[in-house]
DNA sequence: CCCCCCCC
């Protein structure tokens, strides 16, 4: 990679306003912003980067907290080249002009790169004039890229004197028009909403101040009132989803008895000028930062039919069932599974209120777990879960009731058969051929060890406390890297029996003798068994790796693994097994003592692997922050 | 600005 390669003027160019380039550009810093000033309800890390074209370097470069994990699994470092996809330059400060980039989207093109050329920092004076809109028009529209680099710097004296106004938002978001449309922009109606100019949801924030988002609304609650010191109110939320995203909005009062008519559930809007705030992940599972909130100048415009054919339905962020055992109580998140069995339907009475509800407890099932889930009143009672269906919840509240459960509340969406997942057939597949026989962790059954959560140890604390050594098997997270995984012994050929699991040993004839089953067979499946080895930096420790977890770590199937072998593909047999080796992940394992002859010897066994998710932690820390006794000062 | 959502 040459300094050629990469994009000379880009950052100029971006903060002329020119976003549409995707420029290839150097992150020559990376710097983490505090929380505190960020967004203080979610604790999530913001990176900021100082980016290089080669020739300049801006440093105000914020990265979309939904690109964080480059960084956290350091495929996005210092040095690293990266294309830009997304961009969008802010002002920072109307006052005095300064301006930012936020990076929303980003490809990593070489991770592991040398400084390229010598860059220096882009003159103050150039940002904060860059975005003047007697210019802009220009530098977006007819001078070439490279002619405005060349110009630099020469021409910033040229570019302040022709405009002393300091640029602001308003002036940049709006698009290039004649002046009369433009004024008409800023007053009030449906003027604000412009078409042309949609942004996606996933790039709204609290700084910026004129957007459009053309959203469908996935789901609506009711109208609700309450009552408290500030006396009584009402209010409904829905949600919205675009292809980039989804965000909850909420309407009270005089907004909720305007808005609540306008908008049904499935169709497509214009919406535009709302308020954003952070989002309460007490409440809110959607995979968003903030959250919106009409108010009185929200504009609103139904989509005209076929318009938003392109908008997704819905969009979830599902857990596996057994990474419930992981999260806050009271927390909501969306869940999929298949429903094993169905209670009846049961009256119980309130505690407190006297009143009568009525239940109903459905056993919720994935491949590793199993949780019972209840819907209550008019879900309840619509709902039939006979034909063990595969059912997605969006937003169903985790309880902590003997174990942890699952409690439906009356924003929770219930999707039977979801069309917009592939683990729809995954599990179909699944529960139909094994799953409906398996007997699994049941998280909510308390006495059940392997429900109980999880704690995070390091190797050396493992060995230390003699976890495994019990009569019953100890389960621990832990947050490791893959150091060695022994490719050769990677799959065995396993017996085509289902159930059977034995190596088959191959007669070199085209059949294959299964020992237990005492059979031959013309046939045989590549499975799994992976020995590795992890690392933390307070020691080693080799675990055996089974199918569902080997395939999530390699990424390919024992099947696909198998043919590269006999293929004798080695180079892509390399290529996966050091591509799983790349970053730190979480690994919940299940220690047990094994007796081998004289010998007791602690086997590990991964039953669960997932990536590190920094901006979860950050929340859990957040969630149990928020449960302890408030502090007296 | 809500944030209740129930029982063992």
């Amino acid at each position: 990679m040459t300094s050629q390669q990469l994009a000379t003027g880009a950052l100029l160019r971006y903060l002329h306003g020119n976003t549409e380039e995707k420029a290839i550009l150097q992150v020559v810093g990376i710097k983490t912003i505090d929380s505190k000033t960020d967004d203080p309800s979610t604790g999530t890390k913001r990176y900021r980067l100082m980016l290089s074209d080669g020739k300049s370097t801006f440093s105000s470069c914020m990265l979309g907290t939904q690109m964080n994990h480059l960084i956290d699994n350091r495929s996005l470092k210092e040095n690293s080249i990266i294309r830009i996809q997304r961009v969008m330059m802010n002002t920072i400060d109307k006052q005095s002009g300064r301006v930012m980039l936020m990076i929303y989207e980003l490809e990593v093109v070489e991770s592991d790169c040398e400084r390229i050329g010598d860059p220096v920092a882009l003159p103050l004076s150039d940002i904060i004039n860059s975005g003047s809109s007697s210019n802009r028009s220009e530098t977006a529209s007819n001078i070439p890229a490279s002619a405005t680099t060349a110009a630099l710097p020469s021409t910033t004296n040229v570019i302040r004197q022709g405009s002393k106004a300091l640029p602001t938002l308003d002036d940049r978001n709006t698009p290039k028009k004649t002046t009369s449309e433009s004024t008409r922009a800023t007053s009030k109606g449906n003027n604000a909403i412009d078409k042309e100019r949609i942004t996606n949801i996933d790039t709204l924030n609290p700084y910026m101040n004129k957007w459009t988002i053309k959203a469908r609304v996935s789901s609506k609650t009711q109208i609700r009132t309450y009552e408290n010191a500030r006396g009584p109110g009402k209010l409904f939320s829905c949600d919205l989803v675009d292809q980039s995203g989804e965000i909850r909005a909420t309407a009270f009062n005089v907004e909720c008895d305007k808005i609540y008519p306008l908008l049904e559930v499935g169709k497509v809007y214009y919406i535009a000028r709302a308020s954003l705030k952070p989002v309460n992940r007490q409440y809110n599972a959607l995979n968003n930062d903030y959250e919106m909130t009409f108010n009185y100048d929200t504009c609103i415009e139904a989509c005209d039919a076929g318009e938003g054919d392109n908008i997704p339905q819905i969009q979830f962020n599902f857990i596996p069932i057994s990474e419930v055992a992981n999260r806050a109580a009271n927390s909501v998140c969306d869940i999929i599974g298949v429903v094993k069995s169905t209670s009846d339907m049961q009256t119980i009475m309130g505690k407190t209120s006297q009143k009568e509800f009525h239940k109903r407890d459905i056993l919720l099932v994935d491949e590793n777990a199993s949780i019972t889930a209840t819907l209550w009143a008019k879900q309840a009672e619509e709902f039939d879960g006979s034909s063990h269906p595969v059912i997605a919840f969006k937003g169903i509240k985790v309880g902590d009731y003997n174990g942890r459960t699952l409690s439906s509340v009356n924003s929770t969406l219930i999707c039977q058969d979801p069309p917009e997942t592939s683990r729809t057939t995954e599990l179909r597949v699944w529960f139909d051929r094994e799953g409906k026989t398996m007997d699994l962790p049941d998280l909510s059954k308390g006495s059940d060890v392997a429900n109980r959560q999880a704690l995070f140890k390091t190797l050396a604390q493992i060995t230390a406390e003699g976890l495994g050594l019990g009569d019953k098997p100890d389960y621990i997270n832990v947050k490791a890297l893959l150091t060695i995984i022994k490719k050769d012994s990677a799959v065995y050929m396993m017996c085509p029996e289902r159930g059977c699991g034995k190596k088959v040993v191959d007669e070199n004839n085209g059949t294959y003798r299964c020992e237990k089953c005492n059979k031959i067979y013309t046939n045989f499946e590549w499975a799994y068994m992976l020995s590795a080895e992890i690392s933390d930096v307070t020691g080693s420790q080799w675990i055996n790796i089974f199918r569902h977890e080997a395939e999530a770590l390699l990424g390919i199937s024992a099947d696909e693994f198998g043919n590269y072998r006999m293929n004798q593909n080695e180079s892509i047999i390399d290529n996966v097994v050091n591509k799983a080796m790349k970053h730190e992940r979480i690994f919940k394992l299940r220690a047990k003592v094994d007796q081998f002859n004289e010998e007791r010897k602690v086997r590990f066994t991964c039953t669960h692997v997932s990536d590190v998710d920094w901006a979860f932690n950050a929340r859990r820390l957040i969630d149990e922050i928020k449960q302890m006794e408030p502090m007296s000062l």
